[in-house]
DNA sequence: ATAAAGTATCTCAGTGCTAAGTAACTTTCA
DNA sequence: TGAAAGTTACTTAGCACTGAGATACTTTAT
C-alpha cells in the first residue's frame, strides 16, 4: 500500500539519495491530513453559516467555564493565533450578536468575551454535526489504531513543549 | 502526563457529558502539531528569503524529473490547493526568475513551468536546511515510534482516498 | 512615589488564499 | 462534422491572517 507522500518519498531518494527524507513521511503526512481534514469540517460549517475561526472562538468559550466566558487573551492561547485574529474574529461575531464584549472588574485593560443565548443556542446545534464529522474523517481506523495515534501525537506534542494551561 | 487537547477534551466531558469528544483527540492534536510544525518550518525558510507557498513549488519541481518541469495541474495536485493560488505562486517565482513559464508543445492550454539555474541552487540549498528542522521536530519520539506514527498516517490517508497520483 | 518593564487589547498595511468566473483549447459522441 | 462537455490556466473580489506598532493600564523595583 503506497500514498502520495509514498511517492514524493521515492522521487526524492531518486533525484537527491544523499539525503534522508524520511522526516517528511510524519510531516508531509501531517500537513496533507490536516488539509483534507479543514476541507471537510468546513463543508460542514459552511452548512451552518460559519467558518472554522468562528467555530473555534464559539467552542472555546462553550467549554471553557458554566459561564461561558473568557479574556481574548485566553482565546488566543487557546487557537494559536496572533491577537490581532482575535479581535478581528470577535468583531465579526459581536457584530452578529454571537458573542458580547465587556470590561473587566478586576483589570481596566481587560475585556469579557460571553456568548450570548444566540451563540450558545447555534454552537450548541453545530457541535454534534462537527463531532460527527470528525468521527467519520478518523472511520478509517480501528478502535486500537485511533488510541496508539491519539498517544503518539499526545507524546509529540509534549516534546514540543505543548502543556495544559 | 497530559498536553493541551487533554484538558480540552476534560472541558468537553464536564460541559457536554452527552457528547464523546474523543475524535478531537486525535484531529486536535493534528490541528496543533501542524501550526506548529508550520511555524517552524517559516522561520528557516525565511533565513533564505523563502515562504512556505515557494518553498513547496520549488521543492515539487526538483524532485519531479530531472528536467525539473511539471505543469500548473501538476503543482496544483501535488499542494492541494486552487489553481488560482497556483498561478499566483508562479507569478512571484517568475518575477524573482527561479521558474519559467513555457507553452506546452503538445497542447495549446497548457503551460511547463521549469526551474531556472537559480532556483535549482535555491532549493538545493534550502533542502538540507528544512529537513533537518523536520528532524529536530520529530526528535522527541523514538525510531520506533516514528514508524509506528508514519504507518498510522498513512493508513489515514489511505482511508480517506489519498493516492500516490 | 515614580520610573521602567510588563501585559492586554486593538489597529492597520501587507500577504496569500479561496471561490467564482473567463477564455482558449481539446475530447467525446451523435 | 459540429455541438456539447470537459480541461487548462488565469483573473479578480473578498476574506482572514500575520507582524508591527499604538494605547492604556498594571506590576515591579528602587
Amino acid at each position: 500500500m503506497a500514498d502520495h507522500v509514498d511517492l514524493v518519498l521515492e522521487q526524492w531518494r531518486a533525484r537527491r539519495p544523499d539525503l534522508d527524507p524520511s522526516p517528511m513521511g510524519i510531516i508531509g503526512r501531517m500537513s496533507r491530513l490536516s488539509a483534507l481534514f479543514d476541507a471537510e469540517l468546513r463543508r460542514n460549517f459552511a452548512k451552518h453559516d460559519l467558518d472554522r475561526a468562528s467555530f473555534d472562538v464559539l467552542a472555546t468559550l462553550r467549554r471553557s467555564n458554566a459561564e461561558h466566558s473568557l479574556t481574548p487573551a485566553g482565546l488566543m492561547h487557546s487557537s494559536m493565533v496572533t491577537s490581532g485574529a482575535i479581535s478581528q474574529r470577535l468583531d465579526r461575531l459581536e457584530s452578529r450578536g454571537l458573542v458580547t464584549r465587556a470590561p473587566s472588574e478586576t483589570d481596566r485593560r481587560g475585556v469579557l468575551v460571553t456568548l450570548t443565548p444566540e451563540g450558545l443556542e447555534l454552537i450548541d446545534k453545530v457541535l454534534p454535526t462537527h463531532i460527527d464529522t470528525e468521527s467519520q474523517l478518523l472511520a478509517g481506523l480501528s478502535q486500537t489504531e485511533r488510541d496508539q495515534l491519539a498517544d503518539l501525537l499526545r507524546a509529540l506534542l509534549e516534546s514540543l513543549g505543548d502543556r495544559r494551561d
